[in-house]
RNA sequence: GGGCCGGUAGAUCAGCGGAAGAUCGCCUGCUUUGCAAGCAGGAAGUCCUGGGUUCAAAUCCCAGCCGGUCCA
């Protein structure tokens, strides 16, 4: 990069001059003249117990101070955006203040909601969700202040002059910041395909903004400049609170109020603020990257305060938990209020992850607060800036006690396991080896620590115990799926006109081209598949239309047989009414069931994936756990009261920006959307999304919605299936069908099916016990009889048994009870003769190996245990004859001469 | 979305090719004037479902359903 680049008009004007760090080489711009860059590891934390501002702020008047100072500035102040990207598909959460802008502002194609703005946006990052605690400093939830101005094309705002020069005046004017302190270090910036040069604003030791200037886009590796250059500033507040306050910690700065709460119930002693705030400045001059890092931490610490690391440890974990309890405890607030559901896939993982850690920290404190408890103390001292998580309280408590509940369920097993495996090991003289170790923890959530608790043999856990977890999940990827339609050549785009009218049934079209079965039109009233709703059938110029996809701009009708005749006429086409229709229904009936879903169930549900078919429809949702009876009919009840208040269902295209404003990120309940124009499907009071799909006019068009079936189809997302309008009425009548069916078989009328169900079951397993037992005396006695009746110290009985097999095993059982009884039965079977040779515990004979060798003679095969053995036969006569054969060596055996 | 583990008595689980077991709980009796007590006896199972392999499957293979867990 050209130095240029980097020397703005406020460096010019106010006598800056370009530095060079004499510990990195880096470059960097200040008024005063410093040796080093002033970020660690090359200058250490300076700050804490000697902040560098003119006063100390809290949390929150540092957040009003910034967004007024911009505001004061031209900035228009901006509601955070929510901390789950819904409006993307590339990340699960919100890491920084521009991703609410990316991609649709940033490539033009929608407005941002002002320009230039400042906002304080919630973030939350779990790269070193390890580190929280013990580092002073991470966080996995933060706020990135940030003003953003978008430069588009023809619309200049302001660059990289203003921007320096907004920042410096904040810390200055503002934050009474000594002018000559802060240091803008040069610096380049690449991420998500953009790029740009920027500054990182350092003081204290520590890095407190950065001043990105996006000006470069990717193409196939190549920078090329973007059409809308993009100020992306980022400062974070929990830093410059911590800066203000010059604490011992971060998180002493930023979570005053509630350590203060858990303090109170901890009775934690005192630490000394010189060991915590030399822990923080080591903490500050290192990479952390793995538990070997945080012991370095503790080595140096313990030496510079001269104390041992034992001791040092004992001082500050009790601490550490707590700060771990307050950050999990507000990322929490953030992740659930904004709609996630504790899971075991995708974004619900992480908020699964934060409430284990958060309640093993807890643990550790051994207190009896739960993180409920902290979670509900952080809302309300939260209210004023954050009211959507006071009112939705209820709900977000509800979503943590079910997983704690969890949790401790699963611990509660855990500790069974681990016992059994203790006793496994212990009798095989080993210990615990690092493969049970991460089979427990990959298999059944038990980390090593928790082992560790569960049992008194050693425990070994290796530094890289988590990296190898790791590698037991690496694997090569996959093949990407292949693409649904290969398209050969450009097609010309079809003019889409189903949101014009979406009566049309009938029309006329140019063909414009036709490829295999698809037919291109110049104008098409098809609805191609899309949103989760299925394509539209019909017909065009009499070929019967079974598909229709949209690629890109064209949209593709499949056609029955060959079509390419057709090019260049035009041709009549028809929609199939009755089939449209019914998808119109079904649509319009899955937002009135997910409206419903979530005043029957709370405010954490969200579609996760929908499908729209012509017969049914089905929907999956957010939540916790499976739906009882009672909460599906609770749903159906809400759902057909809104279809019966013939509420109008409007339909409109808006910009992206005004449609969030009106209505909020509820919008995103399919996923993202592309573009910057959504069109809006509202049912007012009810639900408001951001939808392509086909819809009737009114609730009441659907006519009945009936809910067939619902399915907890993964940890955290239920499936709804129902039908509306006519296929309500023929699920209704096919289920009606089928229990007449059943009092049919039943011969009982239909009111009766139910008990008269229960009494058949019940009398079916009392008759099959009865005659197992019948048939276990039966089989006793007739044994002990013939056994009285067969002569010599061996009795040896051998018969046919007509009765059946089931009945020869009984006999089989009560002769192997008399200890020197032989017995050899044959009885037929469906498909063949079984044969079965067994005898009492002191007969010195091995059946199973007599049966063996025995059975091939007679086309017979079998085998079994030394005391019972079975075979079998293709026919009585080879049974019977081999049953004579193993008496005859039995008898040999025992020395007997054959009777 | 992927990997791993699992589904057997009311509960927790053992068995892992030769007709189904343990512990707790439950019932009955005895013992003991009582509390998560002792002794004896007993009831309780479509071994998740469906296919396959085998003379023989709870057990092995395949598919599905259900649950748990780790990772993205």
């Amino acid at each position: 990069m050209p130095e240029g680049e980097y020397e703005v008009e406020l460096f010019r004007k106010q006598g800056f001059t370009r530095q060079t760090c004499a510990k990195c080489g880096k470059a960097f711009w200040s008024i005063g003249q410093h040796e080093t860059c002033g970020e660690a590891p090359c200058q250490e934390y300076d700050f804490i117990g000697n902040p560098p501002f003119a006063k100390k702020l809290t949390y929150r008047a540092m957040r009003e101070d910034f967004l007024s100072y911009l505001e004061q500035n031209g900035h228009t102040r901006v509601k955070r955006y929510p901390i789950v990207a819904r409006w993307r598909d590339d990340v699960f959460f919100v890491q920084a203040s521009v991703y609410p802008f990316q991609p649709w502002v940033i490539s033009g194609e929608a407005s941002p909601p002002a320009n230039p703005l400042a906002l304080s946006q919630p973030c939350v990052r779990f790269l070193d969700v390890d580190n929280v605690g013990k580092t002073g400093q991470h966080f996995t939830m933060f706020e990135m202040m940030a003003h953003h101005a978008f430069n588009f094309p023809g619309k200049f705002l302001y660059f990289k002059d203003h921007t320096v020069e907004l920042c410096h005046g904040f810390l200055t004017e503002r934050l009474g910041l000594k002018p000559e302190v802060p240091r803008y270090k040069e610096s380049w910036w690449e991420g998500g395909g953009n790029s740009g040069p920027c500054f990182e604003v350092v003081f204290g030791g520590a890095e407190a903004a950065t001043l990105v200037f996006m000006m470069n886009r990717d193409v196939n590796g190549h920078r090329v400049p973007m059409d809308t250059t993009v100020v992306d500033t980022g400062y974070g507040l929990e830093r410059l609170t911590w800066l203000s306050q010059g604490t011992t910690s971060a998180y002493e700065a930023v979570f005053g109020d509630s350590l203060a709460y858990l303090k109170r119930a901890t009775g934690a002693k005192r630490v000394d603020d010189r060991v915590l705030r030399e822990y923080s400045k080591v903490a500050g001059m290192l990479k952390i990257e793995s538990l070997a890092d945080i012991r370095e931490i503790r080595r140096q610490t313990a030496e510079r305060v001269g104390i041992s690391v034992d001791e040092l440890v004992a001082q500050i974990s009790p601490l550490e938990s707590l700060y771990i309890v307050c950050d999990h405890s507000r990322a929490l607030i953030f992740i659930l209020g904004d709609g996630v559901v504790p899971s075991n896939s995708r974004e619900g993982y992480f908020a699964r992850l934060l409430v284990r850690r958060g309640l093993r920290a807890l643990k550790d404190l051994n207190i009896t607060y739960s993180l409920a408890d902290t979670v509900s103390f952080m809302i309300d001292q939260m209210r004023e800036d954050y009211p959507e998580f006071f009112f939705n309280k209820g709900d977000i408590l509800k979503l943590l006690k079910v997983e704690e509940t969890r949790y401790k369920e699963t611990l509660e097993k855990g500790r069974a396991t681990v016992g059994r495996i203790a006793d496994e090991l212990k009798a095989a003289g080993t210990g615990f080896d690092v493969d049970t170790l991460i089979q427990l923890y990959d298999s059944h959530g038990l980390n090593p620590d928790v082992v560790r608790e569960f049992t008194d043999m050693p425990v070994d856990i290796p530094d890289d115990f988590y990296a190898r977890v790791a590698a037991r999940h690496e694997r090569p990827t996959g093949a990407e799926p292949a693409k649904k339609f290969a398209i050969s050549k450009t097609l010309p785009p079809t003019k889409l006109r189903v949101y014009e009218d979406k009566r049309k049934r009938v029309f006329r079209a140019k063909v414009l081209a036709v490829e295999g079965e698809a037919v291109v039109l110049d104008q098409t009233y098809f609805y191609p598949e899309g949103g989760g709703q299925e394509a539209d059938h019909g017909t065009i110029a009499d070929r019967e239309v079974y598909d229709v996809q949209k690629v890109g701009p064209t949209v593709l009708h499949f056609v029955r047989g060959d079509a390419s005749a057709l090019v260049g006429t035009r041709v009549a086409c028809a929609i199939d009414g009755e089939r449209r229709e019914a998808l119109m229904r079904n649509h319009t009936a899955t937002h009135i069931v997910l409206g419903a879903a979530r005043k029957a169930l709370g405010n954490h549900v969200w579609q996760a994936g929908a499908h729209k078919g012509a017969d049914m429809a089905r929907l999956d949702i957010t939540h916790f756990d499976a739906l009882s009876d009672t909460e599906v009919a609770k749903i159906e009840a809400l759902a057909n009261e809104e279809v019966l208040a013939r509420r109008q269902v409007r339909a409109k295209f808006m910009a992206r920006d005004v449609a969030e404003r009106k209505f909020g990120f509820r919008l995103y309940q399919g996923g993202s959307v592309p573009g910057g124009e959504l069109r809006v499907v509202e049912i007012p009071k009810w639900d408001v999304e951001a939808c392509g799909g086909t819809h009737v006019s009114r609730t009441s068009d659907v006519s009945l919605i009936k809910i067939l079936r619902s399915t907890r189809i993964q940890d955290g997302v239920v499936r709804l299936e129902y039908a509306a309008g006519k296929g309500a009425l023929d699920a209704v009548r096919k289920q009606v069908d089928e229990l007449a069916r059943v009092a049919e078989i039943l011969e009982v009328p239909l009111d009766h099916v139910v008990p008269a169900a229960e009494r058949m079951v019940a009398e079916w397993k009392e008759y099959r016990k009865l005659s197992q037992r019948a048939t276990d005396e039966q089989a006793a006695a007739k044994t002990r009889k013939e056994i009285e009746t067969a002569k010599g110290p061996w009795p040896i009985l051998r018969s046919e048994v007509p009765q059946g097999v089931g009945f020869m095993l009984s006999m089989s059982k009560a002769t192997a009870s008399e200890s020197r009884a032989v017995g050899i039965y044959w009885a037929p079977s469906p498909s063949d003769v079984k044969l079965v040779l067994t005898r009492g515990a002191q007969v010195p004979v091995d059946a199973a190996e007599l049966v063996r060798s025995v059975a091939p003679e007679f086309h017979g095969k079998g085998g079994g245990k030394p005391d019972f053995a079975q075979a079998s036969f293709p026919n009585a006569d080879q049974a019977r004859a081999a049953a004579a054969r193993l008496e005859e060596l039995v008898r040999k055996q025992l020395g007997i001469e054959s009777g």
